[in-house]
DNA sequence: TTGAAAGCGCTAACAG
DNA sequence: CTGTTAGCGCTTTCAA
């Protein structure tokens, strides 16, 4: 490399090395049909002179910057982070790079995250959405950025998102405790009139009555938030564990296997040592034991089939291609992960 | 907003619609000195039109893209995915862009990151760079783009790097054990040759013989790799695990909090509860609990004053500022996160 | 098969 | 305080 002397090397320098044009060097990079000898002499001069392309160049003037935005609320999350993971991967894969927003489950910063997207000139976004936006998915949609919806429904029949079956989901898990004998159990569900635990809640109930599942309303608790470091307040999740210890229950179902671990971490913390989940069935959702090692027998519901940190990209990637695309509604399947 | 219809909005719109000239409207919209009525009819029209900037065309003009690349091994590793959004949310307060690099601790896809960086045009880099990198930082350092290495030492007194004090966790580690009584500790540690495991081998052996911290070889035993998808090999470990039921310990010192659990787990899947970690002391690093919560006693090293993940871009931020910026190795203080 | 010219939207430098 | 001009490095278009 006889470059690393003076500044960036451009493709003038390359032009100038070999003696051809600058159109010709440029089309010989991209892998246009050049003459062989040249293509061959160029590319020399161009691996001679350590040439690295400059993207924001050549965005400006095609207009497409291989940069997809991915938005989400919080990226600590096992669960969130296990999906950046492979999305970050399957882009790469495609000749993608991503940015990554941590929006904190927070409206105003999804919105800029958006605006920034747009700025930016993303090719497209894929966004997993606060469950309380206001406007912001209509706002990326009158934008006009191609973007997939990942871990929650939008109405919008013109819209394309990818999540899990929630319902199916619910009544998973409530049958799978059932048939592990348990009679009275506790629902320790998200935050209320969020969409994803609305669903779970309609499952857990819609599972039939003939296998002995109580619909008590009393055994249905909903959790004083999620695990953005906004809501996390310790003590309102104390006095959820000492409302918990004054319940009657043998089995525990949880919105998360995060908020599962949380329940049982924050019964631990406050004394009560009598509900050990060596005992107690716990079900949790996301599946999360898939990418981290948990030495307890945490069941948990996760998709089925097709993986929501796949099929997001897939689509994204599909709708990018240009063509008629049609908006679609995935709604992948679940299934119980048993353990125990 | 009157131009949702008709494409991008640029300042040439804005100039249009004001009368000014679109120097003047660039030199308002970024701040600079105009008169307050001037200011603000442009600034009225800006909203009006719902102006977006276009960072790649000043991107383009000015050098700078505002985008740092964070280049790390596995984003699914809670250790990292908790030091990557405090990174994100730390340069996105600063007004910069996150563009996010999972390299599966792949060398080759650690130098595609890196020039991935480079023809993106990032202005600066921050990377927790594979322990085996082949040269890979040297790269870095050659192509003249500012970065700061986390998670690693790095022997260059040029590159400026940030990690944790290893031997000394390795020490507080070991004598925290000592303390509660452990006189036959068991030593989980990384994969052989990687430094960081070697620190806090050293630092495990440092610590005053005096109490009684046995140094006998045979206790400690390497892992079969980390965690990334590509070496975690599930019979290795469940050799591993075998081998350590035939061992005689009375407490378990991991060289991750992850790694922690993936031995407590594979011991569980194997049949061997009797090392519950209710009756024997474990301890980790990188104290994950901080941002996960786990229903178990796990005490870990982590970090006692300043974070990792804020030091990292805050000197990142710092070179970008220009100024004469000397290089440092900072290595932060770390203490022990007892539970029990 | 190759070259010349234009220009993407913006900011920097300078002039007024 | 505001306008004019030039040009970042590349791809597109058109001509040869």
């Amino acid at each position: 490399m006889s470059s690393l002397a003076g500044g960036k090397v451009t493709l003038k320098h390359i032009a100038e090395n070999t003696g051809y044009s600058i159109n010709t060097v440029s089309r010989t990079l991209r892998g246009l049909y050049v003459a062989e000898p040249t293509a061959q002499k160029i590319k020399a001069a161009a691996a001679d002179l350590g040439y690295i392309g400059n993207s924001v160049a050549s965005s400006m003037r095609s207009g497409a910057t291989r940069i997809v935005a991915v938005i989400l609320g919080d990226l600590a999350n096992p669960h969130y982070s296990r999906i950046v993971k492979i999305i970050v991967n399957y882009l790469d894969r495609h000749g993608y790079t991503a940015t990554i927003y941590n929006t904190e489950d927070n409206i105003l910063h999804e919105k800029n995250a958006i605006i920034s997207s747009i700025r930016q000139g993303a090719d497209g976004v894929l966004i997993c959405p606060n469950e309380f936006d206001g406007g912001n998915v209509e706002f990326l949609k009158a934008a006009g950025l191609p973007f997939v919806v990942f871990g929650r429904d939008i109405a919008d029949p013109a819209v394309t998102s990818v999540k899990l079956d929630d319902v199916k989901g619910g009544a998973l898990a409530a049958r799978h405790l059932v048939k592990l004998g348990c009679r009275r159990i506790l629902f320790v569900n998200g935050p209320k009139g969020v969409a994803t635990s609305m669903e779970r809640l309609e499952g857990y109930r819609q599972a039939p009555a003939g296998l002995g599942i109580p619909n008590d309303k009393d055994n249905v608790l909903f959790a004083p938030g999620l695990f953005n470091t906004v809501s996390a307040d310790e003590r309102r999740w104390a006095v959820l564990a000492r409302r918990i210890c004054r319940m009657d229950f043998d089995g525990i179902l949880a919105f998360s296997d995060q908020m599962a671990l949380k329940v049982l971490q924050v019964l631990r913390n406050e004394g009560f040592s009598r509900i050990p989940i060596d005992r107690i069935p716990v079900v949790g959702f996301d599946n999360i034991m898939e990418s981290f090692p948990l030495p307890l027998p945490l069941s948990s519901v996760g998709y089925a089939g097709e993986d929501m940190a796949t099929a997001a990209p897939a689509l994204l990637m599909e709708m990018l291609r240009g063509g008629d695309f049609k908006p679609r509604h995935l709604v992948l399947d679940v299934m119980v992960y048993a353990r125990g």
